[in-house]
DNA sequence: ACATTGACCTGAGAGC
DNA sequence: TGCTCTCAGGTCAATG
């Protein structure tokens, strides 16, 4: 589930379990998945090397390698990390494997490709190539910042909270989280929203994404009157009860309650 | 500038 | 059990 949420608790995991520790081996097991990086590139900078430190900017998370550059890792829509034991079975769609010399593993899992490794220098670098937007939680986006950036644009509101060039790290999920918390209809035109509408878009935004965080990205484990417990065919509104109903924009299926939502 | 569509990949789950 | 179809948390390029 791989949203800026998510990608908070990859981080941790990382910290937890894989820093400071020589890594012996880098296999690959997908090359598809590199992005501009080569698999020697890859392997000289990392075996022998050690994580020393992550950061994170939007949906990537970054570890940097003992003062030499960081290591980029983008999740997709299926990624995540497995850290475990010689001896222990790892998963089928391990496409990257970090050996580090106590006899751990931490395995990069993607199901389908499309995540991805990259490299970089410098987080600034990698986040001013890729042209990202500033961090959704970073505190330098401000509602001053926020309504700059959403008047900057037309469109539907949601697909402008999903631009990661606009702000990084909100995808398909928390999108119709924070619209469902701001009571805002996800196809509404930021034209028609005032400021009063604005607002309450940015403190949702700050405020699920917090809640989500504390909930360990877990559905299970967050509020009852959170839409993502809910967010399926034949889910209710935890607030009225009624029916969700889904529609799509730009291919992607959204959910919302016709009774609780305008715009 | 914006919206839509298809491509990239690999299943899981539903329906028959 | 097996087949087919649709759908899935992301991004990118091409097109209108």
């Amino acid at each position: 589930m791989p949203e800026l949420p998510d990608v908070v608790v990859f981080r941790k995991y990382v910290d937890e379990k894989a820093l400071h520790r020589p890594i012996e081996e880098v296999q690959l097991f997908a090359e598809e998945i590199l992005d501009g990086i080569s698999p020697a590139h890859l392997q000289s900078k990392t075996e022998g090397h050690r994580f020393e430190s992550t950061a994170r900017h939007g949906k990537y998370l970054f570890v940097n390698l003992d003062g030499s550059g960081w290591i980029v890792f983008h999740f997709g829509m299926t990624g995540y990390f497995q850290y475990f034991k010689d001896g222990e079975q790892g998963l089928k769609h391990t496409r990257a494997l970090f050996s580090f010399n106590n006899g751990h593993h931490l395995a990069f899992v993607l199901q389908r490709k499309f995540g991805s490794i990259a490299f970089t220098e410098h987080v600034e670098d990698f986040v001013r190539e890729r042209r990202l937007g500033p961090d959704a939680l970073d505190k330098s986006l401000d509602l001053e910042v926020f309504k700059v950036i959403i008047k900057r644009t037309r469109g539907n509101i949601k697909s402008v909270l999903m631009d990661q060039r606009r702000i990084a790290g909100i995808g398909n999920v928390y999108s119709d989280e924070i619209l469902y918390q701001s009571k805002i209809l996800p196809k509404a035109e930021v034209g028609q929203l005032g400021d009063r509408d604005l607002e309450r878009v940015f403190r949702a935004m700050k405020e699920v994404l917090n809640t989500a965080i504390d909930s360990q990205a877990d559905p299970g484990k967050m509020p009852e009157h959170y839409l993502l417990p809910h967010r399926k065919k034949g889910g209710r509104c935890p607030v009225c009860g009624g029916d969700l109903r889904s529609d799509k924009i730009s291919g992607r299926t959204y959910y919302y309650c016709p009774n609780c939502q305008f715009g």
